[in-house]
DNA sequence: AATTGTGAACCTCTTCACAGCT
DNA sequence: AGCTGTGAAGAGGTTCACAATT
């Protein structure tokens, strides 16, 4: 049905973008949208509002527009977030701590189900009703809970292994916060994000003038 | 001397990579690398990392390499890094908390100077040595501490109007980490960092099979 | 022999412009 | 008249392949 061919990464993100502005549409009563709107309310070009959804069909009406709430449980679908995903955090550190209790995913039906550490002190614990576990019962606990998400908020040196683990235990689709690059084996799905790059990326153009 | 023209977005993030790689390289007494080493540690291609650096000037011996501290020095002062940098967080919920308190910026040169909240309850507290301060004394404090970075990790109602605020204080480049478009002046570098999105892209690979 | 630096080829993504519908 | 859907054109980024250099 939809995902015919290749599409750009970028246009993932722009959908999730899409999707926010829509939801927000329907609840204000607006229940016709152009591209021009949506568009305009996410910083694209109406054009590239079009192209991103043809990839996946003919969401829209010529003459009119799309249907806010139609067009945003197809975007849902589109994205896999038609239905709830259990995710593991790995490293109970500042960031862990942060991404385990970010209302953000919660919003998107995403559910943080545990956290893994290896320090002593914090297994055991828990973070905002999130249960803290050592790290040798990890692939226990990913299968109990049919996590697939992993996020690894490990420091760098740890990373890989840390990865490693996920995939071996079960875990598809994996976000690294570590400033390191890992590899994974090619069926699985990673994601970096690296914090301070993205404050490089500022200090890179302010140091231009 | 450097910049000469425009640049890929993506070579800012590959530098910084590679400036990771290299120091480390230098700490264990590599002294020369060569693009295939650096694009192995980096999971890119050699040609990527030779053309990424031909941007910025001719760094490397043919037949040899490059030097790993020199080029490190050089990606660095490219980067603007070869500096400290002022930092003000923008709300002291979960993730401006730990993003107050992540490694990973006052490694690479970045000082989160204080912190922004409308909360009474949270004003005048500190987390990890760094001040709360009120919405309504943030153009004073940064001035005061010359900040030119900001990071907005505030509920997406409030993020343009913090922008906004931030701008006028005269901060030039900001990190919006909330789940919104918001829009600056032409001058001010902007960058939106998603986390939902992120675990989005994920699913969004993993539904296809 | 090894490795850089780079023009050219290639590939990917975005924008344009307009036919096709309502 | 207004807006979508899309082939074609354009822009941008990556990889290739080889001359230049040590």
């Amino acid at each position: 049905m939809f995902k015919k061919f290749k599409i750009p990464d970028a246009t993932i993100g722009r959908l999730s973008m899409y999707s926010r502005y829509l939801i927000e549409a329907d609840k204000k009563g607006i229940t016709t949208v152009s591209s021009q709107h949506i568009a305009k309310a996410t910083g694209v070009t109406p054009a590239q509002v079009r192209k991103d959804l043809a990839y996946f069909g003919e969401f829209g009406t010529r003459g009119v527009g799309y249907n806010s709430r139609e067009l945003y449980n197809y975007i849902m679908k589109i994205l896999g977030l038609n239905k709830q995903w259990s995710v593991a955090i790995v490293g109970a550190g500042n960031l862990g701590r942060a991404l385990s209790q970010y209302k953000g995913f919660n919003q998107r039906g995403f559910n943080i189900s545990c956290i893994f550490d290896n320090d002593p002190k914090k297994i055991g614990k828990k973070i905002s009703n999130i249960n803290i576990y050592s790290f040798d019962s990890l692939a226990e606990k990913v299968k109990d809970f049919n996590i697939k998400l992993g996020i690894i908020a490990v420091p760098a040196s740890a990373a890989q292994e840390v990865a490693d683990k996920l995939v071996k235990a079960g875990v598809r689709g994996i976000i690294n916060f570590a400033p390191v690059n890992i590899t994974v084996e090619e069926n699985i799905i990673l994601r970096r994000v690296d914090l301070a790059a993205q404050l490089e990326y500022l200090t890179y153009y302010l140091e231009e003038i």
